[in-house]
DNA sequence: CGAATGACAATCT
DNA sequence: TAGATTGCCATTC
């Protein structure tokens, strides 16, 4: 009512629903922005970003064909795969984890 | 302050 | 099927 329309209110929804991804699954940029009633994945990939400190599972957010960023901010890639694998998800190769077996959505 | 770029994805052709 | 276009806007140059 009085925040939403402010522009960080967005970026801390993607916050928010990036934490309630489940250890041992992940979600989508699409995923979170159509959550959140836009397309605009960018902005959730901004977001993820700008969250320089890891205080949000980032690493469990993935593209749609899911890849892993290719600027993750924090360790790069390597710790974000480390990071997955320790939770449980399995990976279809370095890059890419396996949407298959842990795809989760918040749009059933 | 204006233009360009970017952790993307859906839709159209 | 693969390629090009559009949506959307925050951050950076």
């Amino acid at each position: 009512m009085s925040d939403e329309n402010h522009p960080t209110f967005f970026f801390s929804q993607v916050y928010a629903l990036t934490r309630q991804i489940p250890a041992g699954s992940v979600s989508t940029y699409g995923d979170l922005a159509r959550a959140l009633g836009t397309r605009d994945a960018r902005r959730v990939g901004h977001a993820l970003h700008a969250n320089k400190d890891s205080s949000t599972p980032c690493h469990r957010v993935v593209t749609q064909a899911g890849r892993l960023a290719p600027n993750y901010a924090f360790g790069g890639s390597l710790e974000q795969y480390a990071k997955l694998k320790n939770e449980g998800i399995s990976f279809l190769d370095r890059e890419h984890v396996d949407l298959s077996q842990h795809h989760f959505t918040f749009h059933p």
